[in-house]
DNA sequence: CTGAAAGCGCTTACAG
DNA sequence: CTGAAAGCGCTTACAG
């Protein structure tokens, strides 16, 4: 080990005017062999790259950002990285923009939109070149923001009313679609919801498959068994006391995404309650660890890696200039996974 | 709702010089009056505000940047997002850096050293004025990367030999000390470690510590009772099922870290064993869900906020100044956690 | 193929 | 308290 590196302030580094002094041309053939922006003769460019190697140059992507108005980064704006939804999409839109030479501004405004304003406005004096947000609430501020922005917006998950960009969302409504015919098919007439933020896409999308589901199967809708979770756990804990304290409470349960699953169980463990045996759970969103733990959650899996394939591409194309005009929806669809959470009711 | 807002490039914002020239003032007084840096008469002021509300100018951070030579952004260099404790350690990061003024770069190099390298150098490009980073590796090219960034490093969950910078780490062996004394004072004898890599710090630090913790309770030291399993599901998965084809097979397995539990579950379920009526199982890292879900995992939880909320401290300190001198280590402590994936062995 | 020069949008000594 | 001007480190017409 040769001795300890130590992390220090570099005394000022090597700029290009100073590597085309050494190199003996004009900052020009230096930009030239850099970028590859323009034909330089063999003889030059080996004392360049000979310059550069020499000084340990590196292009100030600062100055080259000023000059061309193009940042190659782009910002991410999430309510909560913490929630295993996002944390996928993130994940792979970070993976794919990072290959396509673009970096990620990640921001989190825990739903607060205040904060969410805040961001919006922090990257826009960034210059982000582009934006993936998944908003949260639907204010005109927002929009605003977002058009002020002057840069292409995708949206993920939630579509915004009024505002026309690229977005890519789940089929909400067939994913809860599917989640009740799986319980009715399984002989539930009594379907309790822990129902997502009524203020936001997914929440009402999410609502409107439920009811659909349960007028195609002939059920009646029954407004009590509809209880905001609001996509969290802690809330969600409440909606599931609230359903099973009813003085007919359901058979079957399905919470409206992953962070509601958790919260719905534990309101259900708290109340002495176990599932499949006393209620059956069904989930829209999976964990990776839904085949490994008990009950072993039946869910709607959301095709996590699409959404950041799929809002990364978009916003590529559009940062490219290569698709111009009105914005597309890209609407995905979810895959139930049928575990032991779910049960046949006893009587039939 | 006033009609649709439609996404546009806007056609060149404001600049400075714009707002000056219709403030009648020179480009200094609207300098002066946006970042408070010297006195403004309440005319000249007056006559500044309204020119920049009118204009709806915004600061260009990027020419500031590139005058002042700081920009406000961090860097986060993870392996793998997905992996909750960072999840959770990005999240308060994230969270506190905003909080101070800082905006946050994620980048994600799934443990490729390549991409690593490749990271830290966009960063370094993009004159991060800082950076977090939890090291894949600890080769003397890293090393050098970050020296040569120019700009204050700190370190979290691992610590680099040879490379002095701040570091935030979990005190691995205590942690890993009290989940074997869990595990003896319930009986266990013969207890498997799922080990993390050995070429990490992490995965040194809790092998050591599973070795120290045995000596003290006065077990043997089995060497197939250490199987790697790299901190991946998969090869943990792997791992355990060695272990349980033991001729003599553990009692008790030990996961070292949350991944590891996840695929060790797997392995034990895919082997037709349970858990803990055939083996007990104990973590390092806590779930949400792990008061909720069977087994509920024994787990040594790592205090992830106080990781997050530490590494953004010392970072921020560096950035500006008010900490000269070598690195600092700032060890955390982790929190057993007793369930029911843990419980005594029949014979004592 | 190569160079001298303007300019991206700011900040900040230096004068007054 | 205010202004004219240099310069941060690049890119890119415009000439040659």
């Amino acid at each position: 080990m040769a001795g300890k590196t130590r992390a220090n302030r570099s005394p000022s580094r090597p700029t290009m005017v100073q590597v085309a002094e050494l190199a003996e041309v004009s900052i020009f053939t230096v930009s030239a062999v850099v970028n590859g922006t323009s034909p330089v003769s063999d003889v030059l460019r080996a004392r360049v790259e000979a310059a550069i190697r020499q000084s340990g140059y590196r292009p100030s992507a600062l100055a080259r950002s000023l000059r061309t108005g193009q940042t190659h980064t782009v910002g991410l704006s999430i309510g909560d990285i913490t929630n295993p939804f996002y944390t996928d999409v993130v994940a792979r839109v970070q993976r794919d923009l990072h290959a396509a030479g673009y970096a990620v501004m990640l921001c989190c405004n825990d739903r607060d939109v205040t904060l969410q304003d805040e961001q919006i406005a922090l990257m826009r004096a960034r210059q982000v070149d582009g934006l993936i947000v998944s908003p949260t609430g639907e204010d005109a501020r927002l929009k605003k923001a977002l058009a002020d922005l002057g840069a292409p917006v995708v949206l993920i998950d939630r579509v915004l009313p009024g505002f026309d960009c690229d977005a890519v969302v789940l089929d909400n409504r067939a994913a809860m679609g599917e989640a009740v015919a799986h319980l009715t098919a399984l002989g539930h007439r009594r379907i309790g919801l822990v129902a997502g933020i009524p203020e936001s896409f997914t929440g009402r999308e999410r609502l409107a498959g439920y009811r659909d589901a349960l007028a195609r199967a002939g059920l009646p809708q029954d407004p009590d068994l509809v209880q905001v979770g609001s996509f969290r756990s802690a809330e969600a804990l409440a909606a599931a006391e609230r359903l099973m304290a009813l003085a007919e409470p359901p058979t079957a349960l399905i919470a409206a995404n992953n962070l509601s699953a958790i919260g719905t169980m534990k309101g259900l463990s708290g109340l002495g309650l176990t599932c499949p045996g006393d209620v059956s759970l069904v989930a829209i969103d999976d964990f990776p660890w839904a085949d490994v733990f008990e009950p072993k959650l039946t869910a709607v899996a959301q095709p996590v890696e699409a959404f950041g394939a799929e809002a990364a591409r978009m916003l590529v194309e559009r940062m490219q200039g290569r698709v111009p005009g009105r914005g597309r929806t890209i609407v995905l669809r979810g895959t139930l996974h049928a575990r032991s959470s779910s049960r046949a009711t006893r009587v039939t």
